[in-house]
DNA sequence: AACCTTCCCTGATGGC
DNA sequence: TGCCATCAGGGAAGGT
């Protein structure tokens, strides 16, 4: 489920291989991922150059010409980078479909959606197996962009993202505080994992109410948002089940997780039993001793 | 207006 | 072995 790190290492992976390069045709499969026709996909994106690469929260963004395609991944995106001409004898394999790739990366199937040939026979391709993601193409002129996001919240790692923006995003809320943390609007970028995961860092029981929070722990969560998204990003993003970075290939920050699918298992931090309930239709994991009601 | 519930979709898993 | 129910969940839409 890419939240903020795991489209942040996609858009790294993606940056250097793809930007300059010129899309040459377009293939499209099931049209349901795609927030337009197939073939106005299709005919506004062909001979467009991918000048420039961003993201904002879970969203990742393409500049071209004269468009912005914009991808969210939703549950099960996936997006990679073919270059049939990679020479990496190490990591790599001879595939009969698409070339030389990483072993672990999967063909073109019934789940890959879309797929951008690009220059030198390079490609990237689209598969998502839910189709809960959603591929979006806006004109660039009349600052279209801003009106797309103009719901989304604060951004983490820039300036709008500081103590008193923090605070005064949660200074109305009547919501429990895991509820607020999964809310686009107060907060981009957060998904279910790293939500849990923050509350845990900042030892906070999920199902507090927002108004319950002292002002000390509302910084320790301001604080502890940014570090466990900080460390999403350093260890490739948290493949849980069908991330992948633009190679293909898992991220490993599952393997730093403290409360998120760890019911069951004991606190790193107490030892008592990790629990988990239902937040919000979402599955929540939370250490019922260190994070206090 | 704010908040909550339902729905979309497929594969993995467990019970029988 | 096969079959069915359940679960995973981001966010739009509909309901309260």
């Amino acid at each position: 489920m890419p939240e903020l790190p795991e489209v942040e290492t996609i858009l790294r992976g993606l940056k250097p291989q793809v930007v300059g390069r010129r899309i040459r045709s377009v293939r499209v499969g099931d049209q349901k991922v795609l927030q337009l026709t197939k073939s106005d996909f299709r005919d506004r994106m062909r001979h467009e150059i991918i000048r420039k690469l961003s993201r904002r929260g879970k969203f990742l963004i393409f500049e071209l010409d004269v468009y912005y395609l914009i991808f969210h991944f939703g549950m099960t995106g996936q997006l990679t980078f073919r270059d049939p001409n990679r020479k990496d004898s190490q990591n790599f394999i001879r595939h009969s479909v698409t070339g030389l790739q990483r072993a672990v990366q999967h063909a073109p199937d019934q789940h890959t959606h879309v797929q951008i040939q690009l220059d030198k026979g390079t490609a990237l391709f689209y598969r998502d197996i839910r189709k809960f993601g959603k591929i979006f193409l806006i004109e660039k002129q009349r600052d279209l962009l801003t009106g797309f996001f103009e719901r989304l919240g604060l951004e983490p790692f820039t300036a709008d993202y500081n103590v008193g923006s923090f605070l005064k995003g949660l200074r109305h809320s009547k919501r429990s505080i895991k509820s607020l943390l999964l809310d686009q609007s107060f907060v981009a970028g957060i998904g279910n994992i790293y939500a849990d995961e923050a509350l845990f860092e900042a030892y906070i029981h999920p199902i507090r109410g927002v108004q319950s929070l002292r002002r000390s722990e509302k910084i320790a969560l301001f604080e502890a948002i940014l570090r466990v998204l900080e460390r999403g990003i350093k260890y490739g993003g948290t493949s849980m089940r069908d991330y992948v970075n633009s190679d293909g290939e898992k991220g490993s920050n599952q393997d730093n997780l403290r409360v998120y699918g760890r019911q069951g298992d004991v606190c790193y931090r107490c030892q008592t039993v990790i629990q988990k309930m239902v937040v919000s239709q979402r599955g929540t994991h939370f250490c019922s001793s260190c994070q206090l009601c």
